[in-house]
DNA sequence: GGGATTTACTTGACATGTTAACAAATATCC
DNA sequence: GGATATTTGTTAACATGTCAAGTAAATCCC
């Protein structure tokens, strides 16, 4: 099998039979082509309100979970601690969140959502709903719930050494 | 403040079954999880090298590809333009890629890994192959390709649909 | 052929992603 | 009790994400 010497000159073995997947074929590319398409939408709903993603999640969590520490926000919102430190204190200023510290370990500390942050939630409900919609056209309800279903069951499948007490 | 009361009285058109999904069950969150934990191992191969995954995924694109010119190679990189623009710059400082006019048509910007980028490539390839492996390993082959295809899928069904208010 | 439009980047401004270093509070251990 | 380690969050520094505006080259169109 004469190689088509990909790039030009070094067309030394890279080992054959065992090459890296085509960049079609990444994961990693797959899901931030993935991302890019579903967030698009949303943003365009979240441009009237002056809302980036990120903080339109953390309102989401926060309306869900009721008032929980940084560290579990971050977790279930998808941010990294030292984004939602940022974010929180934005939305903070902006009265859509509050934050106070736990009384019980004081370096915890608690967010929750206001009042105004629920009302924006209300009010982009309706197209929130329609945006979900749009989801499940895309590819259709079945696929798209077993879509979620294995992207659930791959982020689940990090607890290899988890041998607690 | 008050307990959960998601959305509170204003029932009216919102009502019973039509309710946001649980975060649990939010696709971007999810692709975000995913997308998170799919990294994780890649930027520990790559913190060696001094890259980032962006770089990495140029390096990926160009080798397969050829050269190319700036807009294809974003898309297939699942970057932005802009952001390619900067790492363009950076990579093409650090030796690792070319960037030169097509005669053509000179806006385009055409660009072509280095031996040096493509010695990268090589030197990390057994360790990629195992992070793909790995990949598999989380959920099973089957799945994997499943997973991959879904995400394909998905992607692709972007010519349509003109959610508007 | 020349103005209007489109294409292909490029740049700027700001938000977030990412890692490392750090401070403060708590937990552990002797 | 007190030194040490761990947890929780914050800050800093830099790279990227994202949108808007800008520039230059090609295309359209009469």
């Amino acid at each position: 099998m004469s190689s088509k010497s990909l790039c030009g000159q070094s067309n030394k073995d890279i080992a054959l039979n065992s090459s890296l997947p085509p960049t079609r074929r990444s994961l990693p590319i797959a899901l931030i082509r993935a991302r890019e398409q579903a967030m698009q939408p949303i943003r365009e709903m979240l441009a009237a309100t002056g809302l980036t993603e990120q903080q339109w999640r953390v309102l989401r969590v926060l309306a869900e979970a009721g008032p929980i520490d940084a560290t579990k926000l971050s977790d279930r919102a998808g941010l990294l601690l030292p984004s939602l430190t940022r974010i929180a204190r934005s939305m903070s200023q902006k009265g859509l969140i509050t934050r106070q510290s736990d009384p019980k370990d004081r370096r915890r500390q608690v967010l929750a959502i206001t009042p105004v942050g629920q009302r924006i939630i209300a009010d982009n409900h309706v197209h929130a709903l329609r945006i979900v919609d749009g989801f499940k056209d895309r590819i259709g309800a079945e696929k798209y719930e077993q879509l979620l279903d294995l992207l659930e069951a791959f982020s689940a499948a990090s607890d290899r050494d988890n041998t607690d007490s």
